[in-house]
DNA sequence: GAAATCCGGATAGTTAGCATCCGAGTATGA
DNA sequence: TCATACTCGGATGCTAACTATCCGGATTTC
């Protein structure tokens, strides 16, 4: 799993925390996060691909989430910066070698191809009970005041 | 995920139906399964040092299970060739930028990194579930009569 | 009109995965 | 005892993906 994601669900997180209306330019969100501003800019074009966020052009301008926090899951995220595509890709090599059969006679998926399809469905359903809205409410609890107090405070320097 | 681990699958449930004793070479799993037999070798390698499978060297060697089919999970032979470590690495980026406090203050765990890990633990329980032994008791059900046949009739071949 | 911002493309360096080969050590069978 | 067949570990190239940066064009605000 790619860096991105890591950083996404943080940005993601941190536009959570906007009032309405209110949009934050990709260098800020990478000044914010200590991480290249460049390279992240590329991250928020995937995710505002998706969807999961939207992009506001021009000055004032920046990124905003797409739709209220409660509704982005984090596996939306996820699958917007690594790709829908799973993990496991069954090549179907029972199909190959000297005790192949005629290609109609597999019918039944491959018990293999299904087990690993299983458990990345359970992992997928895990990422998409949780919402970028509930790690905003958790902010509280697992974030010193302290913290939350530098944060207010270069937010609102910066949408000054 | 590697495509060595649906090769490294594919030949655990293979070694799951020898009878006990009996040891098939790298080169005939690979031969079997129409793969390159000098990368297979590698995974085989992976797989016998974490004591999946066993190597048994010279002539009439080859590999066998390390334990009954039936106390080998999913899990162990994708963990044997991915590797140890969790896909999601969390760089504690929240204590970088504007907004850090003093180390000591992050006392609990960051939220995003304990929902992904929260998530790639049901991934792995949902591995753990299943065993090689499973996959071969299902092999009667998912594989045709006809290339259950072509596969004992090479297998006797090459057992000679 | 000027400034700030997103977007798409082009470009490189670095890393991980894919694939192969060879020599050393070891057990079987003659 | 000796030759053979096999595994093991290391060394080596190749390819694709990830990481990272830069720039020109389009768009909106001031």
């Amino acid at each position: 799993m790619s860096e991105g994601v890591e950083w996404s669900l943080h940005c993601c997180v941190v536009l959570g925390t906007l009032p309405d209306g209110v949009a934050l330019p990709s260098a800020r969100l990478a000044e914010f996060h200590d991480v290249p501003a460049a390279y992240l800019a590329k991250h928020m074009q995937a995710l505002s691909q998706a969807g999961v966020v939207v992009s506001v052009p021009g000055r004032r301008g920046g990124y905003r989430l797409g739709r209220p926090a409660v509704e982005i899951t984090l596996l939306d995220v996820v699958l917007a910066i690594d790709g829908e595509a799973t993990a496991f890709r069954c090549t179907e090599i029972r199909q190959r070698g000297p005790s192949a059969v005629a290609p109609e006679q597999y019918v039944r998926p491959c018990s293999i191809a299904r087990a690993m399809w299983n458990a990345e469905t359970a992992w997928r359903e895990s990422l998409r009970s949780v919402t970028i809205g509930d790690l905003v409410a958790e902010l509280g609890t697992t974030v010193s005041p302290q913290q939350i107090e530098h944060a207010v405070n270069w937010m609102g320097k910066v949408l000054r």
